[in-house]
RNA sequence: GCACCCGUAGCUCAGUGGAUUAGAGCACUGGUCUUCGGAACCAGGUGUCGCAAGUUCGAAUCUUGCCGGGUGUACCA
């Protein structure tokens, strides 16, 4: 449309500079609108009016086009002719899942780095958004032609190990690991998030013990350095960790999420601490204050430490560390890091940082951000006082919702109705979670849109006459009003992939389905005359909520 | 203090690099249908689009200044 719109343009005034932008207005007004008339009334220094009326002369020549009207000051509305909407439908029931494919990251290697737990820590309602905003960005990128490397960073050394470290060791009354046999494996997770809290409040509360685990921090870190599985503070750090990475996994199944590769911090700070002290050899970073600073004010940043005064690597050189090691290990064509909001100017800094002595790997690299869950009613989430949200517990709190309505615990549903609350909203600002409310399963909700696939499917089994029985001719109102509206999905996709917006897609399928819901409520499929035609338009409508629901991580099974 | 983000209906939010009458869901009230699978459909809104200027034929959208909230700002991650 935005072709044969600019073609009308350049026939009729040359090559004026316009940007020709066609929209879907509302669909009393037309299938499609453009506003173009009045840019080149301001540009021209003609009257708008005028000028739509000789674009809609020429546009009306167009046979694929059925009505072009000029509404208001000049705005143009179109109409597609049936014939087209026909070639339309055709189009979608051969390319099945893949309508509207977009091409942005065609021959493009992606590293996604998204989630980001740490090992030692509990997974809370946080770990679970930024999982699905990753989840499905990456989707995206994917269905865009890209090949996409999924990747998880994690901090298995520093403080907060080193806090729950401490803590575990006193539980265990010294460094015993033959005492971690008693804590039952579906306690494990548990027990460590405790042990977490219990050290975060000693370190805070206790300058002795502070002390005690700046000094365990430094063991930690030693262990890597020597590659120590033996000693009994060895065989406690390993055993935890893994117990930390096997909670992770169980996780990421639940969910439906696999990243390729793990970077643990333990392997990521070697590579950062080197590259760091070469750097600073060549300037990019410096001493100050006993420390290894990046000096951000020449940059409008502000500076960070990279090395501490203890000559231990900060979350900033372990950064560093990860860039350079992902670079070696995919020389992407682009990194998207996802990450919550609160570390972009911090990110800022690491990323100039790196710009000095590998600009390409800088500039091949977007930091890309999201709010952070807030419990309602300005609750603080703080996992010192235990009062945050736990992963697990936003999905079971949505699986007993689930149960209350429909008395089973499938998970589809409630991965369904998680998984659309956090992405139906647009990526940026913090999203507001009600524990108590939970999450919806009515209205513009997950489970809405995979009865909704479900339903259609299940219409489409049970018909007798196919595609081929009718000649698909002209359309109904009912018919035609949910025809266009699949003919702006591939526009919806390119959107989203270009401004990796999954909540486009999410308005998009819930208006799809509103639009199908009015037009199955009025029109009957099976048995009807039209029933070859309506079995076509079902079918595709199908194929396109199933393509978006899966690229939004929502599973959309035939049967719910 | 400085920097960045956010203020749209009672609540949670859409609103595409300007436009035809500012829209959804939830909640509330009433209605539809002997269900092609009711997680449905239809009807019901007097919203200072935070406030105020500015630019324009036209601003929720752009500019500036305020007000309010959040986050960040050197040895945490």
């Amino acid at each position: 449309m935005d072709t044969k719109v600019s073609q009308a343009v350049r026939a009729l005034y040359g090559s004026v500079d316009v940007d020709v932008k066609v929209t879907r207005p509302d669909p009393q007004f037309g299938d499609y609108a453009t506003n173009v008339a009045l840019q080149l009334g301001a540009k021209l220094g003609k009257n708008p009016g005028e000028i739509a009326d000789q674009l809609a002369i020429q546009l009306r020549t167009d046979e694929e086009l059925k009505e072009v009207q000029v509404a208001g000051p000049g705005f143009i509305n179109i109409r597609l002719s049936d014939a087209v909407l026909s070639d339309n439908l055709q189009h979608i029931l051969e390319q099945k899942d893949v309508y509207g494919k977009p091409n942005t990251y065609e021959d493009k290697i992606v590293v996604t780095e998204y989630s980001d737990p740490n090992p030692f820590k509990v997974l809370h309602a946080g770990h679970l958004y930024t999982s699905v905003i990753g989840d499905a960005i990456s989707n995206l990128i994917e269905h865009a032609g890209g090949t996409v490397h999924r990747v998880n960073f994690g901090g298995d050394v520093g403080m907060h190990a080193a806090k729950t470290m401490w803590a575990i060791i006193k539980r265990l009354g010294g460094e015993n690991p033959d005492g971690l046999s008693d804590i039952e494996q579906s306690k494990r997770s548990e027990w460590m998030a405790a042990a977490y809290v219990e050290g975060t409040n000693a370190y805070e509360d206790n300058e002795a013990d502070k002390a005690e685990i700046v000094a365990l921090n430094k063991r930690i870190y030693q262990l890597h350095t020597d590659s120590d599985h033996e000693s009994p503070l060895a065989l406690i750090y390993w055993t935890c960790r893994k117990w930390s990475y096997d909670y992770f996994n169980a996780f990421y199944d639940r969910i439906g999420t696999h990243f390729e590769k793990y970077y643990p911090e333990s392997e990521t700070a070697p590579t950062g601490l080197a590259t760091v002290l070469e750097q600073k050899e060549t300037g990019v970073y410096q001493e100050s204050q006993g420390a290894i600073v990046f000096v951000g004010e020449p940059y409008d940043l502000h500076t960070r430490v990279f090395v501490n005064s203890e000559g231990l690597p900060t979350y900033e050189a372990k950064d560093v560390g990860l860039s350079i090691k992902k670079w070696a290990d995919y020389h992407f064509d682009e990194s998207i890091i996802i990450t919550g909001n609160d570390i972009t100017e911090y990110m800022k800094v690491v990323l100039k940082s790196i710009e000095q002595f590998e600009p390409e790997l800088a500039h091949r690299t977007k930091h890309f951000t999201h709010g952070n869950v807030k419990l309602a009613g300005g609750v603080k989430m703080s996992s010192r006082k235990g009062n945050f949200l736990r992963a697990v517990d936003v999905l079971d709190s949505a699986a007993d919702e689930n149960e209350k309505a429909q008395g089973n615990r499938d998970e589809a549903p409630v991965l369904g109705a998680v998984k659309y609350t956090f992405l139906k909203n647009r990526i940026g600002p913090d999203i507001v979670f009600d524990p108590k409310e939970s999450v919806s399963i009515v209205g513009n909700s997950g489970p809405y849109l995979q009865y909704a696939h479900a339903r259609a499917v299940s219409i489409v089994q049970k018909a007798s006459k196919t595609a081929a029985d009718v000649a698909l001719g002209t359309f109904d109102d009912y018919e035609r009003s949910l025809l266009v509206k699949m003919t702006e999905y591939p526009d919806v996709l390119d959107s989203a992939v270009r401004e990796l917006s999954p909540h486009l897609v999410c308005t998009y399928l819930y208006e799809l389905a509103q639009v199908f819901n009015r037009f199955y409520e009025k029109s009957h499929v099976l048995d009807d005359e039209r029933e070859g035609v309506r079995v076509q338009l079902v079918t595709a409508y199908a194929s396109i909520l199933k393509n978006g629901l899966i690229l939004l991580g929502i599973p959309a099974p035939n049967k719910l």
